[in-house]
DNA sequence: TTGAAAGCGCTAACAT
DNA sequence: ATGTTAGCGCTTTCAA
């Protein structure tokens, strides 16, 4: 059974202050009002008792719960959320405001009951997170109180979304070929159901035009390994001046796939060619063999920049949106993860 | 700015009803206490009013924080965390707590920090998960409010531990690789720094022992798709008589690396020879070609069972570990996926 | 500079 | 069967 905690009331008697005097000292609004050294007095008797405030009789006072929501899609079956999770929970802590999540179970399934559910418990701003990029429509109760979209966006954009800057990460990914000596680069894989892959082949595309390169074909296929495999293939089996120089897969699933389609058809990685992934998936691109050269998706960041701007916004005070200001989208930066599958040409090949 | 939420006494006015009926109609403990016919005036004024009960203040009242912790040692870094974060949010969620996280960040980490900043923050029970099964030394202040660990446990076991079964996971698979006719069958990979390893390796030669077969061998290697293919090569380069009909490998990754020196050999999946994996990794199992046969890990029920016996024990209102009873570790089964790396051997092979 | 007092919104014991 | 009251532990205003 927990033991009785000591409450302010007994940090006073125990320095012969008042309960007031125990309250501005614990929260730093003391200098000026309490003297120093009765202050000191507080200080000693509250470590003594070990005593630390109670936060829930502060929040009720407060009309603050210093708690932050945290709504998932389907955090139980992507590789991703436990980084944003995490990084969302680490910025939050450090601010002084406890995560709580819920998680809907999957892609599909509404969100707006686990919000009201928070609500009701009286967080004090909310994250609505997806686990691949999408755009949704944001349900009413976030506008209720200081949110933001994390790894998502509405449209026309009424709320705060931290997303990843895919076009950009397209981009440096094909500048990071290009800079290899690559001239014919395929695109591989991904289909038209998620929203981050028109904008890594536009970056694909600009980063190729910049270089005065015609544009790169683009092969379609699904995302998982057995996708790039059988879309690679065919691509390897051609003759050494048709094949391409380089592929750049739409994630680290079917770059796996493709280095395995490599392998069959003879070639080596990244002698004969390079082989670009896309996500940094946690426990694929750093196990394949050679290791996966990829774009690192900026989850741990998109959790943290999401926690911080909530927190900003509800002590700010204002709902989601100050008024006046337009609702923004912040683009992190994706990070190049140079592994092993991409390299120069060999001369021989 | 959220709008001013009606209070009990807003209601009650509304109904020309007192507080306290107020209370006790949204409690469910009004039968007997307060008429029919003014329970039903005070829900319909509850709902005209849209009124939910304040929970903080409720907590404050009831010395309850109907909130839940979840530390993690890891939640970044690990496909998994994802699985018990949700079953566990889900599951307190449908039992009326709030679940909070704290991610410690790295396999390493202390845990005692987040776990007295929960304290502090009034959870009513925690829960202790780590990312991969792992033996620990409970810290103290779990022992101050009702707790559990969750894919791990402390030696000698002194708090309740919700674990895989992980011995009946490597008989059931080396079962299965049996019952599709196979004799020889090798152990690859999983070094001695992961507490599952030894338990699914009891299991693999306990099931072999069981239909009368020898020993099988094991060969050591590391956890990842290149230690798999790199021990698995020589094996599958051997002759036909010298070969092994199957390899049982230490997780996923090592399979995935198996299947990959099996194609290098030129062998067959499962014609030649059949694979079998560990863990379920999402995004890794089922997108391999073929899909992986192996055994789930029962993360998602870890979660929720842990969540539920924590609850169990808030609601018992005991520590931990009630007085006179012992502290339990609870085996959940693992669940045998078949997809397409196993299967019996061809004739002709 | 200090301390007393009034709640925050709720629940539970008590009086009617 | 109903309403009244006394806090839960804290913050903050106001008077001394």
């Amino acid at each position: 059974m927990p033991p009785r905690r000591p409450t302010a009331q007994d940090v006073a008697k125990l320095a012969g202050a008042s309960r007031s005097a125990v309250s501005m000292v614990m929260n730093g609004t003391a200098d000026g009002n309490v003297a120093p050294e009765t202050q000191e007095r507080i200080r000693r008797a509250a470590a003594a008792l070990d005593y630390t405030p109670h936060p829930i009789a502060a929040g009720l006072r407060r009309q603050r719960s210093e708690m932050i929501g945290l709504v998932t899609d389907e955090a139980a079956s992507s590789p991703f959320a436990g980084r944003m999770l995490s990084g969302a929970s680490q910025a939050a802590s450090d601010r002084g405001y406890l995560t709580v999540i819920a998680d809907a179970g999957g892609p599909g399934e509404d969100t707006s009951h686990y919000i009201e559910e928070l609500r009701r418990r009286r967080v004090d701003g909310l994250i609505l997170a997806t686990t691949s990029l999408r755009t949704l429509r944001a349900p009413e109760g976030l506008r209720l109180l200081p949110s933001v979209l994390a790894n998502c966006h509405d449209e026309p954009l009424s709320l705060d979304a931290i997303m990843p800057d895919e076009y950009r990460g397209g981009r440096e990914a094909t500048e990071h070929l290009v800079s290899l000596g690559h001239r014919r680069i395929t695109w591989i894989g991904g289909g038209d159901d998620v929203d981050a892959r028109p904008l890594r082949i536009r970056g694909f595309q600009q980063a190729l035009s910049a270089a005065g390169l015609p544009p790169g074909e683009v092969v379609p296929a699904g995302w998982d390994i057995n996708d790039g495999f059988t879309a690679a293939l065919p691509l390897f089996s051609a003759g050494p001046d048709r094949r391409p120089d380089a592929v750049f897969c739409a994630n680290d699933r079917v770059a796996a796939g493709a280095l395995l389609a490599a392998r069959t058809a003879g070639l080596a990685v990244p002698g004969d060619v390079s082989i670009m992934g896309y996500d940094d998936q946690r426990h694929l691109a750093e196990a394949t063999v050679p290791g996966l050269t990829t774009m690192a998706l900026p989850h741990e960041e998109i959790g943290r920049v999401a926690a911080n701007r909530v927190v900003d916004r509800i002590e700010g005070g204002g709902p989601s949106v100050p008024a006046g200001a337009a609702p923004q989208a912040v683009l992190l930066q994706c990070r190049l993860v140079v592994r092993g599958t991409t390299g120069p040409r060999l001369p021989g090949a």
